[in-house]
DNA sequence: TTCGATGCAAAGGATTTGCAGATGC
DNA sequence: GCATCTGCAAATCCTTTGCATCGAA
């Protein structure tokens, strides 16, 4: 968290009490965080943003390398931490998201896969659809 | 073709000039469409439909199976005939998308993953991103 | 004739933009 | 003080809905 902070600083960008909070928001949470949610949860720690501010935000710390964007086709765009690539479970029950490793393995079959057809892979998004344990 | 068109004719569903050409369309087509590209391929084939039609018939074919939604998450939604399953390769130099077969190793691999963490995985979408043959 | 398909207009929902005012540093 | 952030309103973009009409079988 600090280290986040210290190199925004470092870059000449200024900590707000919004932008702060929503880093340590997107630290404290596991899971991808849709712009609403991200506001109503800040609304409910009594910061009070608006949701302009959110979306800009949000646009920013993908900039900055910060947080990461992901997609499931629901018509929101949801944004985590970066950290060590990973996957999505996503379960068609509870609609609930868990993480998984990316392994080397998976990486380089896909890059090979990619290799086949000439193409150079730079990134890849997986997320994997089913019933988690507790809807099973 | 003539085969799907007939299994919806059996359903009781009518075939009129906008469906064929659609679904002559998607068949032609080998990469996602949006909505958008649909709507001016069919015009270019003065096959004019309205917007709200491209959508509505695109997600009847859905429904019926004929049709697969894909995200890649630029806000459109594209539609593909619904065949082998399979990835896409996005380049992100022209846009264009290629598809790869999705091989057994790789779906085993990824319901293993699954399993390890109580996850019955029932499908799964991949998207390769990174630079084509030609924007190399 | 009948029920599915279509066009049009208007609504909806997520996200973006322009601009003036507020505020970190 | 000054560039960055913010809030607000309005605009955009994709997609969906309501409704009256049309047309395939």
């Amino acid at each position: 968290m600090e280290k986040i902070i210290a190199k925004l600083r470092r870059s000449g960008y200024r900590i707000t009490p919004a932008r702060r909070a929503l880093i340590a928001l997107l630290i404290a949470t596991r899971a991808p965080l849709s712009a609403d949610k991200i506001q109503a949860t800040l609304k409910r720690k009594n910061i009070r943003t608006h949701k302009t501010t959110v979306y800009r935000e949000l646009a920013f710390l993908k900039d900055e390398g910060i947080a990461g964007e992901i997609i499931f086709g629901d018509g929101k765009t949801r944004y985590e931490i970066a950290a060590a690539h990973h996957h999505h479970l996503v379960c068609t029950g509870c609609r609930a998201v868990t993480d998984i490793e990316c392994s080397k393995k998976i990486n380089a079959l896909f890059s090979k896969a990619a290799h086949k057809v000439k193409f150079n892979m730079q990134a890849h998004s997986l997320e994997i659809f089913g019933v988690c344990q507790n809807c099973h």
